[in-house]
RNA sequence: UCGGGGAUCGUCUAAUGGUAGGACAGGAGCCUUUGGAGCUUCGAAUCAAGGUUCGAAUCCUUGUCCCCGAACCA
């Protein structure tokens, strides 16, 4: 089933699924419980949990509780509710210390079979024993212990005879590998620590690298997804499993890039910081990167799992624009949270010729719909206003720009779902000279969005409430916690990047009055102003409410966003090329196997020698035993210039990762035989080049066209009278449509000379 | 190449030798009782240089840049 937005994980399943490698798909998300999820979680969530979904598969929530020192129940609580809030059903809930026993079991028997010992170094001997990135290790003097005397210790660890860090259990491995994480790694190392699910039972616990293969092989996991850093830890996680199995399905390991977000961090040490030195107000802090986090701010579930799909799943390290994330947040909310009006910086509006308005007016009730027709859902509420209202102050200026929609002296505008209305005077102003209390003229023939009287446009639409029965609210503003992109670039402590600005309190803000009952978790949009949601700090009579995010603004004075005074890049130093010389390349890597072996370098002399062959072919083809025999088996008769380009430029491709010693010269001879003696078309050489090497049929078997027999002239005109309109495109200068053309032909008269075909496209295309 | 990965519009991501496409962001316009939403439209990319090919983001070569790896963490 393949599914319709397809990633490199998802074409490998569909590939395994198509070759019955498996024939379910199992994943799971194994989150350590130490920490809160975050959003970075969140995407592993969506892709773990979205390709069981996908592929009617199962996925389970698996707790990768190995390290007792750090895990805690706390976490395990947050951790599940937070997958349900996203909206995911895991399979099962499951614990990698339930496998302790098995784990254990396996561990024997690697000691048995002679593939893992107790080492007793220290954990700096080990260190150093590892050796560094460029020179190998050497082998722990512990390496050759007796499988007995392994055995026998390895029960006496898990006995508590030991104190913690005296031994730890290491595969036997290679200590040269060029994979650090292949020389000898651990597998066990004693803790004496009370353990959140297996209590005090274990005093050894395993090494993430020995447990989550065998977690994977218990579960039956499929697929077994992570991110890139484990790429390392991918040849180990595949020595465990064949060297613990056989596992039914045996199940493989896939990374991909973590998500990077714009405007704030996301690693549990910062965001820990964060927390514990008080520059947030918790886990939970409605600026926080964390579920819960976002949970109280108000995101939806729906719309983080929009934000995941739309991000991708690849293998490239990115960093994903906010933005993203705010536009699948209002594009969400737009749909789903209800208009109602209020103001967060009131001014006091006096409606002159509101009926009865000397005596603080009569009241009237406008029916006011929950959506805009756009929306198309249903639900109103009933919304009071009198002679006396609050508008908001940033409605209100006294020297407005030229294209002002709002309201200043002697203008016009309208009140959402109200009376159109024009500034006759300023009746009040603070000490700084900013206006609170206006007087204005109400038109009473406008409701229903009608024209005043003068029959002028009214373009402008403000929000107010009603001053008499609106409901004093908190509002809390949030904002992006830090003021640069990139927090933790550019040396210094990320801390200072957060931005003071954030969080802002705003005290004496009014909303109508039908949210007197609004829920927690409620999400509304204050027309104009922004979407919010009722905080869980809310008490009856008392709202709070978190801006979730701003509503876009197309008025907005472009902010020209603040070039980051980029000091000039004190480029990061490249702490490889630091510590050891550059490296050998192909070519030189080439050039020394041709020393070593006389017999290659032999077989590099005789091929630069023939007609044809330039220096790079020869060194190219001698790059190996295989390579120099096949050519020269197959120079003996056919030119060696077409040989080489073919071995060079063509043979790869075809080969797809198979040995080049499978090739049989023999075949390779006849089908470029038959292209140098014209028999055969390049590109039918070609594909059956590819059939050739990977049916391991014979080249006589898989010839089923010549260039004699194909007549491409019906190809050429059925292929432009199928496609007028590409036709005339292409006549107007679209070029770039020839290879559409020339692959549709080619597809309808397999073998054809390409050349020819291009030519002939040409013509009749003009 | 110590080893393992990666590089496509400003950002994210497709194209698996055959029209470099989509989304976000940006510009212009339309519409609008939200300066919202929606609609129309424009600009914008294959890391570089060679090679193979009728045709290269894709195959070959040589370079460049970036990320990861030397916890008894995961």
């Amino acid at each position: 089933m393949a599914v319709e937005r397809n990633d490199f994980i998802r074409d490998i399943i569909d590939e395994d699924l198509r070759t019955r490698r498996h024939t379910t798909v199992v994943t799971r998300f194994p989150p350590e419980p130490n920490g809160y999820l975050h959003i970075g979680h969140a995407k592993a969530i969506c892709v773990d949990f979205g390709i069981a979904r996908d592929y009617q598969g199962r996925c389970n929530l698996r707790y990768d509780d190995t390290n007792p020192v750090k895990e805690d129940v706390e976490y395990v609580h947050s951790i599940e509710a937070d997958v349900r809030w996203l909206g995911f059903s895991p399979a099962a809930v499951l614990f990698s210390a339930d496998y302790f026993p098995k784990m254990y079991e396996l561990a024997e028997r690697l000691v048995t079979e002679g593939k893992a010992y107790v080492c007793d170094l220290t954990d700096e001997q080990i260190r150093e024993y590892r050796g560094t990135l460029s020179e190998p290790g050497r082998e722990s003097p512990f390496r050759t212990r007796s499988v007995d005397e392994n055995l026998d210790l390895l029960r006496r660890m898990q006995a508590g005879e030991f104190p913690d860090g005296a031994r730890v259990l290491r595969a036997k491995i290679d200590m040269a590998s060029a994979n650090m994480k292949m020389r000898d790694p651990l597998l066990y190392r004693i803790r004496h620590a009370h353990h959140h699910r297996s209590g005090d039972r274990w005093k050894i616990y395993p090494m993430y690298d020995y447990a989550h293969p065998l977690e994977d092989g218990i579960e039956g996991i499929t697929h077994s997804i992570c991110t890139l850093e484990f790429e390392n830890n991918r040849e180990l996680y595949d020595w465990v499993l064949d060297n613990t199995g056989p596992w039914k399905p045996r199940p493989h390991q896939y990374e991909m890039a973590r998500l990077v977000l714009d405007y704030t961090v996301m690693s549990k040490r910062k965001l820990l910081t964060l927390v514990q030195d008080k520059h947030v107000i918790g886990w939970d802090d409605p600026r926080m990167p964390t579920i819960a986090g976002m949970r109280r701010r108000g995101y939806s579930p729906e719309a983080i799992r929009a934000f995941c799909d739309m991000i991708g799943v690849a293998k490239a390290n990115s960093s994903i624009d906010i933005g993203k994330l705010e536009y699948c947040l209002r594009d969400d909310l737009n749909h789903t949270a209800p208009r109602v009006l209020g103001v967060l910086h009131p001014i006091e509006v006096e409606l002159v010729g509101w009926p009865g308005f000397e005596d603080d007016g009569r009241s009237e009730t406008i029916d006011a719909p929950y959506f805009p027709p756009d929306v198309g859902k249903p639900g109103s509420r009933p919304l009071l206003i009198s002679g006396r209202i609050f508008i908001d102050r940033e409605d209100w200026s006294d020297k407005p720009p030229e294209d002002y929609q709002r309201l200043a002296p002697g203008r016009t505008v309208r009140l959402r779902y109200g009376y159109c209305i024009t500034a006759t005077e300023v009746v009040e102003r603070d000490a700084a000279g900013n206006a609170t209390k206006l007087r204005a003229t109400v038109h009473r023939e406008t409701l229903g969005g009608k024209k005043p009287a003068d029959g002028k446009k009214v373009s402008g639409v403000i929000h107010w409430v009603d001053a008499a029965t609106s409901l004093p609210v908190e509002i809390r503003l949030y904002d992006r916690l830090f003021k640069v992109p990139k927090p933790e670039e550019g040396g210094g402590d990320f801390i200072e990047h957060i931005d003071p600005a954030s969080f802002q309190v705003v005290t004496g803000a009014r909303v109508e009055k039908s949210l007197a009952d609004a829920a927690v978790g409620s999400r509304w949009q204050l027309e104009r102003v922004g979407y919010f949601a009722v905080d869980q700090d809310s008490q009856p009579g008392a709202l709070v409410l978190n801006r979730i995010v701003t509503l876009r603004d197309a008025r907005v004075e472009k902010v020209v966003e603040k070039k980051v005074e980029t000091e000039p890049a004190e480029r990061k130093v490249n702490a490889k090329a630091q510590t050891r010389p550059k490296g050998k390349s192909p070519a030189e890597f080439r050039a020394e196997a041709r020393a070593r072996d006389p017999e290659l370098a032999a077989a590099h002399a005789r091929l630069g020698a023939l007609p044809g062959i330039t220096a790079d072919h020869a060194d190219l083809l001698a790059a190996d035993r295989e390579t120099a025999a096949l050519t020269e088996a197959v120079v003996v008769r056919v030119p060696a210039e077409l040989a080489a380009k073919w071995i060079i430029n063509e043979l790869p491709r075809a080969l797809d990762d198979k040995p080049i010693g499978d090739v049989d010269p023999e075949q390779l001879t006849q089908l470029l035989g038959a292209v140098a003696d014209g028999s055969l078309t390049a590109s039918a050489a070609k594909g059956i080049l590819g059939e050739l090497v990977r049916s391991g049929k014979a080249f006589a078997e898989l010839r089923t066209v010549s260039a004699q027999t194909v007549d491409l002239v019906p190809a050429v005109e059925a292929v432009i009278a199928a496609n007028p309109e590409k036709a005339a495109q292409f006549k107007a200068g679209k070029t770039g449509l020839l290879g559409f053309f020339v692959g549709q032909v080619m597809k309808a008269a397999p073998g054809a000379d390409a050349a020819a075909v291009n030519q002939a496209l040409r013509d009749r295309l003009v």
